[in-house]
DNA sequence: TGTACATCAGTGAACGCGCGTTCACTGATGTAC
DNA sequence: TGTACATCAGTGAACGCGCGTTCACTGATGTAC
């Protein structure tokens, strides 16, 4: 072998962490082989002693920006305080920061629509980490039912990737700002209302 | 002229309408001046005659879908019961429907990240059109200060739009269903929880 | 230990396709007389 | 009312650029002897 032993593997990650941040900042359009090439320190021929295409690439750099997000959710969710573990998620989650560096946030917002116009085993990948960031959420919620817990972690997962997206559409000034707020306020009502109330939310065999 | 006063602004029309749909369907790199042209029934070459660019009539199509969007939002507002008006926007906002005809479906969840790479004048137009759709959401609101309403309206967006996309990536099985259900259920319970709190929440001024 | 050979990550020129854009032309209709 | 002319939405061939992909080649290193 001409370099040392895992030197090929190296490069590989390399390149697909770079299309990962790329893909997050501009969407699958902003991938060039000979870009990415460059940005690892080599010619475009060489690609193709990595990856079969340039969609095989697209593929690996989705699956990697869903594992980061993966990884990162587990890490919130393990060192979050008991007891208030969504309300130190939220803030951490939702900051005017995160909102304006795209490449390295989390990848739910930045490739939410493009995920269903990706290979359907790729799609299948992506799926299987949203579950993963799901259950990863709803260990941190206040017991309920497991069910409950879950149904409560997508509600807060949705609200989280969607005032980052609707917060990024609004620009960088004070109404992207109210957004971020906003977004942080309306996950934490949600949950103090699932604390308080019991069981089914459905009938009207509430406490009134 | 050759045709009726009107025609060419018809036939404008029709290739930014058809544009829209492709848009949100396929995102920016979706859309194609030859087949565009040819799905409004012409050949490529006059499409010069309508716009500048392709990326002139992208910057339409884009703000065409928005207004459609901020069109049926007031729409649901204005047809929705008096007191229960979140409730039935948002069942009829989060369904599997809705998830499955992206083309057809609502600008947000659709075109979200895809924003950020418009022109800015685009980007500003996209903006004025949410504070729109924020302000006619705000409306259904139970009265509140009326800040406090632009903010139940703000998180109520970004959860619905959120739980659409966190739906779509899940695709379209039992797992995306229970996102769609899970999003209704947190927009009502952080509704409920507003209603029943007194104005502020930050302080340890509640009722306990 | 030193030498010849094999390997293979990486090089860079070249190819070819798709697609946005241009342009000379067409022909149906409105207008002037 | 009829005829000649001007207009301009639309046509379709052609251009040219960007970019993914191919391929013959290189040269540094590991291995065999």
């Amino acid at each position: 072998m001409r370099y040392s032993k895992d030197h090929k593997a190296e490069t590989h990650e390399r390149i697909v962490k770079s299309a990962s941040v790329r893909l997050r900042e501009g969407g699958v359009a902003s991938i060039g082989v000979a870009d990415l090439m460059k940005e690892a320190g080599l010619t475009h021929g060489g690609f193709y002693a990595h990856f079969a295409s340039r969609d095989a690439l697209i593929d690996e750099a989705f699956v990697h920006a869903m594992d980061i997000a993966v990884r990162r959710w587990r890490k919130r969710a393990d060192n979050a305080p008991k007891g208030k573990a969504l309300a130190a998620i939220v803030t951490g989650y939702l900051t005017a920061q995160h909102r304006d560096d795209v490449g390295n946030g989390c990848a739910l917002p930045a490739l939410g629509a493009e995920v269903s116009r990706t290979s359907p085993k790729t799609r299948k990948a992506i799926a299987a980490r949203i579950e993963q960031m799901v259950d990863t959420i709803a260990e941190t919620m206040p017991a309920q039912t497991p069910k409950a817990a879950r149904r409560e972690a997508m509600g807060a997962l949705a609200t989280m990737m969607g005032t980052l997206i609707l917060a990024r559409m609004a620009g960088t000034g004070e109404f992207s700002d109210e957004v971020l707020t906003a977004g942080r306020q309306f996950v934490l009502n949600a949950e103090a209302t699932a604390k308080v109330r019991p069981k089914k939310s459905k009938a009207a065999t509430g406490p009134a």
